[in-house]
DNA sequence: AACCTCATCGGAAACGTTTACGGGTCGAAA
DNA sequence: TTTCGACCCGTAAACGTTTCCGATGAGGTT
């Protein structure tokens, strides 16, 4: 281990002004030219790389951020993922995963790993989350920039970033309405998802501003699971009772694309393509939406740029502590976008 | 902050004995239960937690392994990360993830930045991946222990665990011919992947065994391309041509599942119904493949159980090192499995 | 001649642990 | 009485940085 004072030997300068020089300090203003080229020179020689431990032990800081996601088997997580670890790239942070299982004990043992390291920034992607208020109390004195994708705060002192669940509702049931949908069968998301009441709201909303009545016999809901794979499941469950009420209908808004996946394979299995038969809308547009037979029509959620501001927050948190300048929570909120592909077929 | 030594104060002993009492040391065997009882109550009193920057400068540990992907929007990804999390979280080493997203420099800045802050032990999951061999260099003269996934090295420096490729390509075969498929087609991997020789020796034997011999005009193969999502595309167009070429086939074998499903797309669209006229069966397991309709045979890699054994591979060398025993790189291969679902079906 | 400013550097004190070493006490064996 | 373990605990030296103070000259100003 080659350390600091082997380069201020080697360059016959004292280690004050190697680590000067070496760090670009503001002093290093008068340091002569030839100075740091002999410092740099033999720091390079002996392939010298600063300690972190010592430098973060001095400095307290580490220079990493916490990422805590729910449940990574969701597909929902690796394009987010994909955007927080591009992101952090760029300032030079180092990401922590943990994955918490959905389990509370795990979520409070990681949560205590990451303090411990001094994370400067915590990110928490709480895609599929049945939301425990007081898990964040602990976070909330800890006082470092925290910020929360896909489930809004009510506390101003951790960040959010959310799409606009009420709007990506109304692009949905728009888009169906648009192309001559008239019997439209819902299967709405699990009662405890943040998300479920406002993207309902927004298919209300638009029902209402289409003049469109909703039929409640033609509503499904999820029920409420751990597992954000489940929703596949239900999807394709609640379908086939749908069909088993052998009450019509012509197009089926899914609460995300998992259901819709289960959904097209229950009518598949009827005998009921998709989409000449019946059209199928999801949302978040996951990885896999592009690649299904049929392609799905889904309501995107820009998942690697929200996974970006949610760094970006943190990040500016991160220097508004260092600066002691104190910045309150900022709360994002994206919009969706609507992506038509091959699962919905205008009936006009 | 709460040191050390305020708990020393706080309960009347040294930081010493503080110190050895709360790391239950080896010297602890003497330190009478009482005097601990004080020790840990101030301890806890005062929240104490010792900061992990001043005991990895002194221990010389990190309690941390490094992590690098090739490219996490690789499906492939998912479960394996799962299983390194899970494993890694179980001996309490924390992961520090990153994206190379199939860049030598990024490749090589993150390396630094992971060496930097002392990881213990690095696990590569090379899915991806046109092998460049002298990357790998740094990793090795660093000795620190490496495993690596989906890759195998010649080195032997670097354990891998990797599935057997060509008992897989072997089954997958094997099912269509046990099918009764007589005219099967082929999409091989591109020429650059570690898996793609190995695979296609597999389906040689196995049709030899069987005595069946291979049209090389149904053999397609994938172009190289750093995007493992280009599997899909290359799959479908591929398989049009195939349709194009008016050379009946009853069953497609593909590379890996992305490319099966691109297969199954391009076959639904020319209006051939799978498996009813066409069984298709892909490779890998992926998520999605369980999701897909219909759903996807295919050959399981067991993911999550290899990235757990990266993990065992990596913490026993750790520990190793710390003993100062030597264990030389172990190469496992494990087993796939055949996993039937639905878009296969027998001709007979 | 006394005084200040700039430029250039080094001494030494932190940061919070862990641990090698040694100094006690106390009972028992020689 | 001396010696010798076995216990119990503290002093101080690391680990490798960064940074607060100066120190020293050189040159310019009062």
């Amino acid at each position: 281990m080659v350390t600091i004072r082997d380069v201020a030997k080697a360059s016959g300068f004292s280690s004050t002004t190697v680590s000067i020089v070496l760090n670009n300090a503001p002093l290093s203003r008068y340091i002569p030219p030839d100075t740091k080229k002999k410092i740099e020179r033999a720091a390079k020689r002996l392939g010298y790389r600063p300690n972190q431990f010592a430098r973060s032990l001095r400095s307290r800081r580490s220079h990493a951020v916490g990422v805590m996601v729910f449940d990574m088997t969701d597909p929902y997580c690796t394009l987010v993922l994909r955007g927080i670890e591009n992101t952090l790239y760029q300032s030079s942070y180092l990401p922590i995963l943990t994955d918490v299982h959905n389990e509370r004990a795990r979520f409070e043992r990681y949560l205590e790993m990451l303090l411990d390291r001094r994370i400067e920034g915590l990110i928490v992607l709480a895609n599929w989350l049945f939301l425990d208020i007081n898990l964040l109390a602990d976070v909330e004195k800890s006082s470092i920039p925290t910020a929360m994708i896909g489930c809004e705060l009510k506390t101003d002192s951790i960040s959010s970033v959310i799409v606009d669940n009420e709007v990506g509702g109304y692009l949905a049931m728009e888009h169906l309405h648009s192309l001559g949908h008239r019997k439209i069968a819902f299967i709405r998301g699990p009662k405890g998802l943040t998300d479920t009441t406002p993207r309902w709201r927004g298919i209300r909303n638009c029902a209402r501003d289409c003049q469109y009545e909703i039929d409640n016999r033609l509503i499904m809901e999820i029920p409420e699971s751990r597992d954000p794979m489940s929703s596949f499941d239900a999807g394709q469950k609640l379908t086939e009772d749908l069909i088993r009420q052998k009450r019509p209908f012509t197009a089926l808004l899914a609460f995300d694309d998992m259901s819709a996946f289960g959904a097209i394979r229950a009518l598949t299995r009827a005998g009921i393509r998709v989409p000449e038969h019946c059209s199928v809308i999801g949302f978040d547009d996951v990885a896999t939406s592009a690649l299904y037979t049929p392609a799905l029509t889904t309501v995107r959620q820009p998942m690697e740029a929200m996974g970006a501001s949610a760094v970006g927050v943190v990040v500016e948190g991160i220097n508004a502590v260092l600066e002691k300048r104190d910045v309150g929570a900022t709360h994002r909120k994206v919009a969706p976008e609507l992506v038509v592909r091959e699962s919905t077929r205008s009936l006009l």
